[in-house]
DNA sequence: AATAAAAAACCTGTCATACAGGTTTGAGGA
DNA sequence: TCCTCAAACCTGTATGACAGGTTTTTTATT
């Protein structure tokens, strides 16, 4: 396919554009799946009549979305969606002080009441299983914060996975690298023992409520664990 | 707010990815904000003692997810956030048949429900003002739904400003790429005039309530909205 | 001295070439 | 038919070159 060099568009000239506009074409029209194999750069460079430097960078792009994937020796396959490049964005988006804290805990708080619905009703077994596992290792790993911390993300994303729907996932695990940075603030700031256990016990609470598939109790208290995490937040101090 | 490093490329191997962290820690190092000048790749390829193909591109991966921006001759910059990468990973996600259009749906009618909340509260006269003009212009481009399309876009993106959290902007913006590829879908399935014209309206009432300051009239026209294009698109036979 | 014009210094985009490892393929043998 | 292994192919990285842009410095002018 040839491509026409319209305008100087901001982000549409560059042969390297081109070039990503054009693998991305060749994936749909192949209709490649996750696991299928793109052509090899040399192929490519010799197609589009670039070097082979502008398909490498172009590869990387595509990589960095999570797009395809990379791998020294094989070839560039299509890959499965995934929420690390998101993340890389919203912590982006953070440390320029773009967005804030309280902005994330209140699209979290949107996304994972419905999550939380969703996950009440639609939970396999297995799935209920899991995430009373995890509600229960957080528990476990009261005395240590860092692996407390993974217990909760987990817990987190096994809801959203329960949901059945892949964009909650995507969406809660975009929030995941920057609330690794922020939860540390959130749990240095429940001081007492009996915070920290309410914490705990909220999200038990939320487990059981999936598992017993009862939305309503589910949302009721994962809104409560919202508020009590916005409310540790601004105890921080954090913006 | 001060946060750490959590550098953990799943591709931790290779210098490109190493280039990538290094380049990151320096912004976040640096506190740059979005224009700031990043060193040019000469310097950076001595700093990190890699040839300046790795640096270039490193460079080409972060500007892949907006995290910096790159142009001829000048030195990179630190770029504002944006969907354009959050829009090309979804897009990527429903061509590889990942991701449904009903479960993009379903995340959508969730968001867009707390963000008309959100706006019809803290939108301001100037906000209003340019909702309600949108609405407008759908009504007036019946006739060429190229132009509707992008009203119907730009409408719920100003609600998404007016919610005044960046992060609503953001996923709303995400959506928009496949948004493209599905409405004229929707748009066919509604082949009598006045379903046509209730979709006009819908929008007409959100704009009204949201300018209105009634947050409840507001969620009840935007989930009348979701209702009917869930249901134009099941009558496209959309899985 | 202030300012405008011109030149030098710097930068990025792209290409070509080279080579050190991985990986895939295919020919030939068991 | 199945296995082995070397050839062919591929990616990651480095180096050098050069054509435009851009920024900084210098020089000329008012």
């Amino acid at each position: 396919m040839q491509v026409q060099d319209t305008q100087m568009e901001k982000n549409g000239a560059g042969r390297v554009s081109e070039a990503i506009g054009a693998i991305t074409r060749h994936i749909r029209e192949h209709e490649l799946m996750p696991g299928d194999r793109l052509p090899s750069e040399l192929a490519l460079s010799k197609d589009l009549k670039v070097s082979r430097t502008v398909v490498r960078e172009a590869f990387r792009s595509l990589a960095a979305m999570r797009i395809i994937e990379l791998n020294v020796g094989k070839r560039a396959t299509v890959a499965n969606i995934d929420h690390g490049a998101m993340s890389l964005i919203i912590e982006h988006g953070v440390h320029t002080e773009q967005i804030n804290v309280q902005q994330i805990y209140d699209v979290r708080r949107t996304i994972e009441t419905r999550i939380v619905t969703l996950a009440a009703i639609r939970r396999s077994d297995e799935e209920a299983k899991t995430i009373l596992k995890l509600a229960q290792a957080m528990a476990d790993a009261l005395g240590s914060p860092e692996q407390l911390m993974e217990h909760d993300l987990s817990f987190h994303l096994a809801l959203a996975q329960a949901s059945r729907n892949p964009v909650f996932e995507l969406i809660v695990g975009a929030f995941q690298g920057i609330t690794r940075q922020t939860w540390p603030i959130g749990w240095k700031s429940r001081t007492s023992e009996q915070a920290r256990q309410t914490m705990i016990d909220t999200h038990l609470r939320i487990a059981n409520a999936v598992a017993a598939g009862d939305p309503q109790q589910a949302v009721e208290a994962m809104s409560k664990h919202f508020d009590e995490s916005v409310h540790a937040l601004l105890q921080a101090g954090l913006s």
